[in-house]
DNA sequence: CACTCGCCTGACTGACCAGTCAATCTGCAA
DNA sequence: TTGCAGATTGACTGGTCAGTCAGGCGAGTG
């Protein structure tokens, strides 16, 4: 589908370099306040091939969340079905997307600004999509109440909540410069969150866990 | 400003009448797409009339948004103030934000939907007013980690994005109906936001706080 | 060479809508 | 009664831009 006919060898593909060139041109202007000619302009392709690829404007979008998400979605499956404490698993579902951002800032901006944040507009055809997440992480939240590491006291689907806000909104800090935006800041979030979240902001007597960084 | 001569008793107070029916549009249909004309006809006014009252239809957003962001900054302050707990500060700045959701959902859908998770188009307007608020918050908790209470491995800064991320993230659910939407759900929700941002989803050996609900 | 077919082009169209403005209304004061 | 000023009206304008379409180009085929 995305280039019926073979490639010719060494040719561009088009339609791959409209979806790189949306990618740069949404997260520079935002999707609202971009034109379609801005992403054939930044692909260096004539306006008309984008609606030779692509129905609309929304459907690039689209394909440029729904891709990524997948990805997401089908990593936090895989890491809730490891053996090990729901910690662990909370801090590799950290991990994975800070790596997202921390490797493709551009495409998850676009993803977190333009849908996941956009509930009234992408997020809205998006939700169940999105839902999906929570539910994910809400399971990993799950197994450990029941086997007694986490708190009953807080439901699942709530603490998936929190995990997940407390995740984003460290993201979009850094989408738009409120925290610093290094290398090694990525790292040590990805330990602060889960720490912050799983063990809390308190001291609780005997706690002060050296944290690496 | 709102009615330079003297507003005739009983008569209706249009500038107020049309933020009302801005509220209303832009929580119904989303700012960008509604007509101007549909906050006209809501209001029960002529079209005109808007722009007598506003310069353009970002105006009347901007009014919304500033108007009640500098009550919750306010609020913040003067919480922050007290002679009490940190966690107690924390549980009255969740209170005070779920509660004015509780009171006027419209008003703070527009408000997080359009302005603060929309960084950027309004919230990149605004981020100097929205930082405002994690820095009240950062505030709480840097006391706390000075008295000993919190933790010295979690910056502030981060702690406050992690509770705020939290609460709006909760918030986005209610708006767009992942989580049930009672009054008792809200002030429920108070406690365990809280609960699980400043004790943690981990049980401490000892620790299971009965909640109220 | 001529034919075909899919890739590619970019000028054009039609719809939409924010913001303008000239005219009208209304209450009050001289 | 006349005049003023601010409130109110809604038709109209100007600009923007998503999406269309008729046609050009070039590689493979016979």
């Amino acid at each position: 589908m995305a280039s019926s006919r073979a490639v010719r060898a060494g040719a561009p593909d088009k339609r791959r370099m409209i979806l790189d060139a949306a990618i740069t041109v949404f997260a520079r202007q935002g999707f609202h306040h971009c034109r379609v000619s801005d992403v054939a302009d930044e692909a260096g392709v004539a306006y008309g091939l984008v609606y030779h690829y692509f129905d609309s404007k929304e459907e690039i979008l689209n394909e440029l969340f729904l891709e990524r998400w997948q990805i997401m979605l089908d990593a936090i499956a895989e890491i809730d079905a490891r053996e090990i404490p729901a910690r662990d698993k909370l801090y590799m579902v950290a991990s994975f997307i800070i790596d997202s951002y921390s490797n493709q800032p551009d495409l998850m901006k676009v993803i977190i600004v333009e849908v996941t944040r956009a509930a009234n507009s992408f997020g809205r055809l998006h939700l169940a999509k999105i839902r999906e997440a929570y539910e994910g992480i809400a399971g990993i939240v799950e197994s450990a109440r029941n086997d007694g590491s986490f708190k009953l006291t807080i439901t699942s689907e709530f603490a998936a909540m929190c995990f997940y806000g407390a995740i984003e909104q460290v993201l979009t800090a850094w989408i738009f410069d409120l925290l610093p935006r290094t290398e090694e800041e990525f790292e040590h979030a990805k330990g602060l969150v889960v720490d912050a979240i799983c063990g809390g902001l308190e001291t609780t007597g005997t706690n002060a866990p050296a944290v690496s960084g």
